[in-house]
DNA sequence: CGAGTTTGACCGGCGC
DNA sequence: GCGCCGGTCAAACTCG
């Protein structure tokens, strides 16, 4: 199995003015994202094979959390392989936080391309691409109907490039994320 | 005018 | 095969 390297998407530029960074790769918990660790970390799993409604519903019965992380497997589609081509899709990696803005602004510059309905959630879930040339990384937004105050961000792949912007306000996000760690 | 958003259409996977 | 659903596309639109 590979080593998981950082793969949160304001890891790659570094360890700017705030401290997530440093906080998160010394953090011992970061180890437990290899996924040997199924308890170890938090109930939120992102699989593709796994309806997501299902796993929000787990959230939800772990609402005293401000902020969940999670990771998914390096998913393969096992059984949508095509021959020859198989479909890889990359790693997920949610975030629960508690926010009344959708939009976290972790300081890369994202491009709206899609809104759904979802089932079981009066909310829509909003999906993002990263706007930088060549850096495809993705994320959707999604809010909890249970609690309107949670909301899911997941992001799926990794950044290429540096951050696009110092956000000043990086510690207010990390203030209201809340970061849980079990350690 | 360029960058980003909105929104309906489209497509592929999956279960029945 | 059909319908449902999640995800993406792309044209029209908005905003700075």
């Amino acid at each position: 199995m590979e080593k998981f390297q950082m793969l949160f998407p304001f890891s790659s530029a570094g360890p700017p003015s705030c401290s997530l960074s440093s906080t998160l790769t010394n953090s011992h918990g970061f180890n437990n994202f290899q996924g040997d660790n199924p308890n170890g970390f938090l109930g939120l799993k992102i699989d593709n094979q796994v309806p997501r409604t299902e796993e929000f519903k787990d959230l939800n019965s772990s609402s005293s959390q401000s902020i969940n992380f999670s990771v998914g497997s390096e998913t393969e589609l096992k059984s949508g392989q095509k021959k020859g081509g198989k479909k890889i899709r990359k790693p997920r990696y949610a975030f629960q936080t508690r926010s009344r803005v959708d939009i976290l602004d972790d300081g890369y510059r994202w491009r709206k391309y899609g809104q759904k309905a979802v089932k079981n959630n009066k909310f829509p879930r909003s999906y993002y691409r990263c706007t930088h040339q060549g850096c495809n990384v993705k994320k959707q937004v999604q809010r909890l109907t249970k609690d309107e105050g949670t909301v899911i961000t997941t992001y799926e792949g990794m950044h290429t490039h540096p951050i696009e912007k110092q956000t000043d306000n990086f510690e207010q996000i990390l203030n209201q994320m809340q970061i849980y760690t079990p350690f």
